[in-house]
DNA sequence: TTCTATACCGAACTATTTGTTCGTTATTAT
DNA sequence: ATAATAACGAACAAATAGTTCGGTATAGAA
């Protein structure tokens, strides 16, 4: 990808992503975020189709970063699925969420977080399927696999919420305990 | 209130809904409500501020005839409180949905369905914290009370969008019972 | 370095939508 | 019957979306 072309589109996730962080995505328009993107009306266009298009890339440039383990090389990012450890799959999605990596968290938290949430729900959805195991020993058998799994998911996205809702003042450790109580 | 009054406010109200069930809430236009509803621009502009005042007071109507009983007179709606059996509250509330009485159903398995299940549950908490004491014996002492009375609307909403984007296949009965056994 | 493709600029333009205004008409409550 | 007021409808300004196009600057290849 042409080295202009990699720039603006990075120049256009951070514009969007401070606007995001002060207010609703529906309030958010065209011409503010290239404002301060600093960039033109027809470069814009010329990247994203609308608004919405422009949410979703971002969106799955994000959560492919945390969640995509097979198609990702690059080691550190690895190491959240790597370990021995049975339940450190979720414990290191708490930790990665407290160090704010990406700064999803504050998309995680701001107005707009229902959008997002969903989309990490979706992700985690997929990790859950794959770690499912974990989880057996609490299933009741009359549950319907597809009831349970997205059940898992809801609950780890609503400890989040609650986390994050409530100054994220517990350690990472205290609300996989949390979790764990509830599921 | 004037009956012309009432008249506009439920032609605007029932023109929403269905435009609701069609697209998206922001693909929608004041134009369009208005051209459906077959009154004039100025009239819409009376009754509500904006569009999203319209959905407020929408959402507002529809849950308050479901969850507010202590205000609510008519003893119809009254029954679903009253009752002696002590988890018939959220039994009564699958019924309900499953009747589909007020079109609620419509609105909360729509393409809007993250706009209602967020008010809805909202409006749940208050209804699960007067019922807690149903909850107390599944409680682990350590769970912060906030978390957990999330985590209960949170599974219950979810229990609920399961069940409808499954097709609600499953009895009221069989939906209670999941639902008790996640929480 | 030179050359070619193309990304970006910027300004103008159309179309859509929002929210307001105001004089007129119709309906309501008393 | 009358006074109050709700609705009409047409026109209006302002904001926004998305497009077009000629000119400029830059990247990457030869």
């Amino acid at each position: 990808m042409d080295r202009r072309q990699r720039k603006t589109r990075e120049l256009i996730f951070k514009s969007f992503i401070e606007l995001l962080s002060e207010k609703d995505f529906n309030k958010i328009t065209v011409g503010e975020i290239i404002e301060r993107a600093d960039v033109g009306r027809a470069t814009f266009y010329a990247h994203f189709e609308t608004k919405e298009f422009l949410l979703k890339e971002l969106s799955e440039e994000l959560f492919c970063h945390i969640f995509d383990a097979e198609n990702n090389e690059q080691a550190k990012h690895r190491h959240i699925f790597d370990c021995n450890a049975p339940d450190s799959v979720f414990l290191h999605l708490f930790q990665h969420l407290q160090k704010n990596d990406n700064n999803i968290l504050e998309l995680l938290s701001c107005q707009n977080n229902e959008l997002f949430l969903r989309y990490f729900k979706n992700n985690l959805q997929r990790l859950i399927v794959s770690h499912l195991s974990l989880f057996e020993a609490r299933k009741n058998d009359k549950l319907p696999d597809s009831f349970w799994i997205n059940h898992i998911a809801s609950a780890f996205v609503e400890t989040l919420r609650w986390w994050i809702d409530n100054g994220m003042k517990e350690s990472p450790e205290k609300i996989l305990e949390y979790f764990y109580m509830v599921v």
